[in-house]
DNA sequence: AGTATGACTTTCT
DNA sequence: TAGAAAGCCATAC
């Protein structure tokens, strides 16, 4: 995993959520050893575009705002799979995100 | 090799 | 408290 890209390591992080959980690109990338590079963890997850297996939808921006939304095959699918794992998601922004927040830094045990 | 872009974050005004 | 601007890392051209 590690000498894997910074991709692999955000999609690696990325199918570790839990189902019904959410997180940030900030959280993945501080994971990463990167905090500055939450960016980044948004173009690895366009990429992931490729990879269905990876979640996306569960990750979000620190405000808890679908911003990626837009980059999913439809418009509303993004919310439409959130509210498939039981989220509310009320004007692109998901409810309760402090408390459905998912950090790997703490949930995840870094290896 | 250098410049430009991006699904963000933090900080300053 | 809200809005605007800068910063930062990794990839693509």
């Amino acid at each position: 995993m590690t000498n894997e890209g910074f991709f692999a390591k955000v999609y690696s992080i990325t199918k570790q959520v839990p189902f019904g959980r959410v997180t940030s690109y900030g959280a993945i990338a501080r994971y990463l050893g990167t905090p500055q590079s939450a960016r980044m963890v948004g173009w690895a997850l366009n990429a992931s575009h490729l990879d269905d297996s990876v979640p996306a939808h569960r990750v979000v921006n620190r405000k808890g705002l679908l911003s990626g939304k837009h980059h999913f095959k439809g418009s509303n699918l993004m919310q439409q799979l959130l509210e498939s794992e039981n989220i509310t998601v009320i004007n692109n922004g998901i409810d309760n995100f402090d408390i459905l927040f998912w950090d790997p830094n703490i949930e995840l045990i870094k290896q």
